[in-house]
DNA sequence: CTGAAAGCGCTTACAG
DNA sequence: CTGAAAGCGCTTACAG
């Protein structure tokens, strides 16, 4: 295509020149080209462009998709905005890519490694993910959120899960409760484990293993099993603290099934604080994380790390805060 | 990097061989590249592969982010989900790419355009969407879901967004409802002037202009708002035909807040069949539609395109088909 | 300010 | 079965 916007009467290096630094072009060169291009309909070619500057202004954003529920994880849904909009800003552009079987993890690995990409923000990997295994391996630029489990030096970005998992179940404990039971997060997921130390560290010397159930996944009727587990393993269990919004949500349909009520025989709590979280009946206590701002901090660090920053062993943590409401009865005085 | 796998013994050009066809390479060189593969831990360049080969095997997948109401629209979720299946069987690799403002969109068009990936499926474009416009007007391989407006030459795949609509509007009037208003979809919205069509041939001759309002987005206060301007219109109003499911509950809380009874007073139905229409109260009458397969059957088409087919002017509709709750009050004798 | 030339990392006929 | 060579479409020192 190159040569046919040199039929505008220059040399193709000349236009090249033009359509990059635009400097040492003269007046007259630069307008025949623009007269040209635009004739041609020119767009340049990425590959070709991208082989010589070693630099393609695109970062995947990696996402296992577990099933379907990809897109109504509210969550990921704002940490993909937020690391969009950085990234646009910065004109660089986001790829979203699905994991959703070994073949596309391979074919990913190797599209992000063979130069499609910059840099990579890997969200919601499994624990132990080979995606992110294999590109924490390399030099290639990534960033994760929460922590896979991939070594200590993959630079990171999480909101408080351990934390603020940690503050909704001390303030449910000085509300009177006792017998806390824990709707943990499926196994694979990092944050179940977080999630889970958190509550561990609250409950301190309470704390008791028979009273913590993990859930097969994040959907609604896992937790409800889940919770028709802790009322069998203990029926006075006077409080849940559940590692997610829709395990909550499942959690009460099984209290409500199992004739208790919410919050006053059993006080309920969540985490994520999801757009619907006001609107369950009665209303979720729960833990608010700014997952825009994870995606967007991502964003800005795999940035500099294309730019040949080293950012190993980064770590960093943004705050999560509860937010009370009438699932978990009134809020203790503080 | 091709040089240290030569580095095994051979010249690059059998190392490509043995990369690419497998073919005419004998079994020593055969091992002697695969240990030298293993050792310098080769990842082939994508960039430079494509650029000779033109062929990415990647194809976008472009939806236009209305705010941050992206990730939560259960439809695009599906199409999304059903389009990466296909493709990733096929071992293409699926690219989203959102487009947020006037600066992403001429990003993309250049990205895309630019050999990044072997065609595009437009999802969720507005009307005449500039995106849709730039890559309308070349050969480059783009199949559209729903009609944004670009020329009949563009294939496009959608459910029945026309027939659904007049199915159910006429289910309605077969329960005796008389005075049908209308929440319509957001004016950018290419299904909301489809589904105004099947609603208005419905209604025939008790077409009412006075009873149809346009709501200002998807999202449920704009339904609710709409709802409050038709009931200023028409205070008689005996049901409303609502352009998906978000803007139904809107509707649904307007009509509450003003007194009047769900169905009793007034019949309401919605589009989409979302995975919380059941939960409700009551429960949304509405035409559930297949996204998933849309998305899979865009999928298939772009990728015939790409690989040289010709499918202008090619259009497809997938049924869809009403499921009657109690938001409508019985479900009419058929 | 502007050409000619080399090179980015690969693939692919073309001879051997 | 395997090398040498040309070429994909661009960018970038290097001379003029």
């Amino acid at each position: 295509v190159h040569d046919v916007a040199a039929a505008a009467g220059i040399s193709h290096a000349t236009v090249s020149r033009y359509l990059n630094k635009r400097a040492y072009v003269s007046a007259a060169a630069a307008a025949a080209i623009e007269t040209a291009i635009r004739e041609v309909d020119y767009i340049p070619n990425r590959a070709a462009r991208s082989l010589v500057r070693r630099r393609t202004h695109a970062v995947a954003f990696i996402v296992r998709a577990a099933g379907d529920s990809f897109f109504s994880d509210p969550t990921l849904n704002a940490m993909a905005m937020g690391a969009n909009t950085v990234l646009s800003v910065a004109d660089h552009q986001m790829l979203m890519m699905i994991v959703d079987s070994d073949r596309s993890a391979d074919r990913i690995i190797e599209i992000v490694r063979g130069g499609t990409a910059d840099g990579a923000i890997l969200a919601a990997m499994d624990h132990h993910d080979p995606v992110a295994v294999a590109l924490a391996r390399t030099a290639f630029p990534i960033v994760t959120t929460s922590d896979p489990g991939i070594g200590a030096a993959v630079p990171r970005v999480d909101t408080d899960n351990v934390g603020g998992t940690r503050a909704i179940t001390e303030l449910l404990r000085a509300t009177g409760r006792t017998r806390v039971g824990e709707v943990r997060g499926p196994d694979a997921a990092p944050v179940s484990g977080l999630r889970h130390r958190g509550f561990k560290a609250a409950m301190a010397g309470e704390y008791s293993a028979r009273r913590v159930v993990a859930a097969g996944s994040w959907h609604t009727e896992d937790g409800a099993a889940a919770m028709d587990e802790l009322l069998r393993r203990d029926p006075r269990i006077d409080a849940v603290v559940a590692a997610s919004d829709s395990l909550a949500v499942g959690a009460m349909e099984a209290l409500r099934r199992a004739g208790r009520l919410i919050p006053d025989d059993v006080a309920v709590v969540g985490f994520d604080d999801a757009p619907w979280a006001s609107q369950t009946s009665p209303p979720l206590t729960t833990v608010r994380q700014d997952a825009h701002a994870t995606g967007a901090r991502s964003a800005e660090l795999v940035l500099r790390m294309a730019e040949g920053e080293d950012l190993s062993g980064h770590s960093e943590v943004l705050a999560s805060r509860v937010v009370w409401r009438d699932s978990a009865g009134p809020a203790p005085s503080m």
